[in-house]
DNA sequence: AATAGATCGTCACACTTGCAACTAATATCG
DNA sequence: CGATATTAGTTGCAAGTGTGACGATCTATT
């Protein structure tokens, strides 16, 4: 006689970390995300640029591939959208002309204390969701991994 | 004067959950994803469609979609590709003619035996490292979103 | 100073993805 | 019963993505 199910399924995916994992950052990821798309037309690569400018000020288009864990290309398209949309300008690099020093404009800083407010609302709204309980694990969680991988 | 940089940016990318909880995803789901592709060139929607159908035994294409979260034409393409390596059959319901009953093949089995373990090693390393405190938040932070979005 | 090697950003190309349209089959409702 | 709507799965097309190559510039070695 055969079991179509296995009754005891070698990996139930449920249970299976990377799994949940990758789960919830979607859901999460994908419910921002639809707010800066609907507000502002934003892509995430965008978004994370803009973001990353916000936070910093000024940077090369390399540094924010390496802090948002951005490949180059998508820096490079994210910023030359930018730039198109004057929210952002480059400047050529005097001692290194190869780099170029990126900047958010005025109505890009617009933008980005715009977003920033919503994402904290965003944020505080998710994190009332879990409780205080779950805030804490989910945090003490998420800084357990940083340290395992940072 | 001007600063270059606010002293307080309006947003902290590094504090934001939904980027933490991105990119630790990502990277979890990065190191696993080397594994199935170095071990047998799978492609992530191939390997969650493998991974789905050796936990339930026979779906439909809609419903490994429904479970895994994925768009029914990644599903159809990796359905495709299972197939095409005999990993996979399909079988037209005779009810419902509709409806493909999609089936792993004792080979598709074995794939997904040896994956399974693998997925267990990986899982228990990465547990492992988190400590058994880092686990337990782990694991609480993650069923406390389950159950705001579930 | 000259050559070789590395780095910055862009582009062409192939591949992946999602959306919308499509076929085939079933379900619903007058 | 018959017309319409709905569902399962595939495909064409457009948009997004990563790889590799490239020109330009800088660094290191001699």
């Amino acid at each position: 006689m055969e079991n179509e199910t296995p009754e005891t399924p070698p990996l139930v995916l449920e249970d299976f970390i990377p799994y949940r994992l990758n789960k919830a950052a979607e859901a999460v990821s994908q419910r921002f995300a639809s707010i800066y798309r609907d507000r502002y037309g934003l892509t995430r690569p965008e978004w994370r640029t803009l973001a990353t400018l916000g936070q910093f000020g000024i940077l090369t288009a390399t540094a924010i591939g390496a802090h948002s864990s951005m490949h180059k290309t998508k820096v490079s398209r994210a910023v030359f959208t930018l730039e198109k949309r004057r929210w952002l300008s480059r400047k050529r690099d005097d001692i290194d002309r190869r780099i170029e020093n990126l900047e958010l404009t005025p109505a890009g800083r617009k933008v980005y204390a715009d977003l920033a407010k919503v994402a904290h609302a965003f944020e505080a709204e998710l994190l009332s969701n879990l409780g205080s309980k779950g805030e804490k694990e989910l945090n003490a969680g998420l800084a357990a991994l940083e340290a395992y991988f940072g």
